[in-house]
DNA sequence: ATGGCTTCATAGTGAAGA
């Protein structure tokens, strides 16, 4: 079972690179974030026309995740229960026995912004709802665009980062409270280059200069942990013409 | 140097992303 998650940076614009992609990476479930479209506008017949069928949860200019896997998923649940939202940001749904949660975890801009604030109070109450869904579903995968770089071997210059957005004590420490309900980061369970990122910044030839930082993540619950085989980040699609910022991040579990 | 680039949006002194 290949796992993946991307974050695709407008479903619109990277269409046609997901559909390549899927065709050379064959994966059987990929959770998609920032599609930036409304559910009328998903592009489920493109996507059903390249062996995919598609669940999504969109609105148009922001955000937006989407769940694609080869048979229909089901018991599709959407945003987090505990906690009202006009951002649409969460979509989980039930495929080959495995329960898979797809986030797009706010940014928080800055420290100081009330976005930060809505931030850590979003990952409080994710951390509230997987508990529960720990319980009802032991072989659970969280997979998204995290916005947290763990620890400082996820940033290229932990130094310069210290106390920033993505990589403030704060937020590390919700994604350690999410590795303490028996989470796993599936990617740590196997040995990985140096500086493996999955987001590179547009500008300042970030990509080329290996500035980076690791914040898509793929995790694991301990029942899937034991039958995880490999997991690495493609970093194929980034040099194409008009990439996304991020990389797809890829899991493997034994059958 | 609080910018740099990209997307979606509108026609803003743009907003937001990460």
């Amino acid at each position: 079972m290949k796992l993946a998650s991307w974050n695709v940076n407008s479903l619109k614009i990277r269409l046609p690179q997901l559909i390549d992609w899927l065709a050379r990476e064959e994966p059987d479930a990929v959770c998609l974030q920032e599609t930036k479209l409304e559910d009328a506008e998903f592009p489920a017949l493109e996507l059903e026309a390249a062996g995919y069928k598609a669940a999504f949860f969109g609105q148009r200019t922001y955000n937006g995740v989407a769940l694609l896997t080869r048979d229909a998923a089901s018991d599709i649940a959407i945003n987090l229960p505990n906690f009202p939202d006009e951002q649409k940001r969460v979509l989980a749904g039930t495929v080959a026995g495995l329960r898979v949660v797809c986030i797009y975890v706010p940014n928080g801009q800055t420290v100081a912004s009330d976005k930060y604030r809505y931030k850590l109070a979003w990952l409080d109450a994710l951390q509230g709802w997987l508990a529960d869904e720990m319980k009802r579903y032991p072989r659970l995968a969280v997979l998204g665009d995290f916005n947290i770089a763990p620890e400082e071997e996820d940033v290229y210059d932990p130094r310069l980062w210290e106390g920033k957005v993505l990589f403030s004590k704060p937020e590390r420490t919700a994604f350690r409270g999410l590795l303490e309900l028996g989470l796993k980061d599936s990617f740590r369970l196997f040995e990985q280059p140096p500086r493996s990122f999955s987001w590179w910044d547009y500008r300042m030839n970030a990509y080329k200069r290996k500035l980076g930082l690791r914040i898509d993540h793929i995790l694991v619950s301990e029942e899937l942990e034991g039958i995880a085989r490999s997991s690495r980040i493609d970093t194929s699609l980034r040099g194409l013409e008009r990439p996304s910022d991020h990389a797809p991040v890829i899991t493997v579990l034994a059958d």
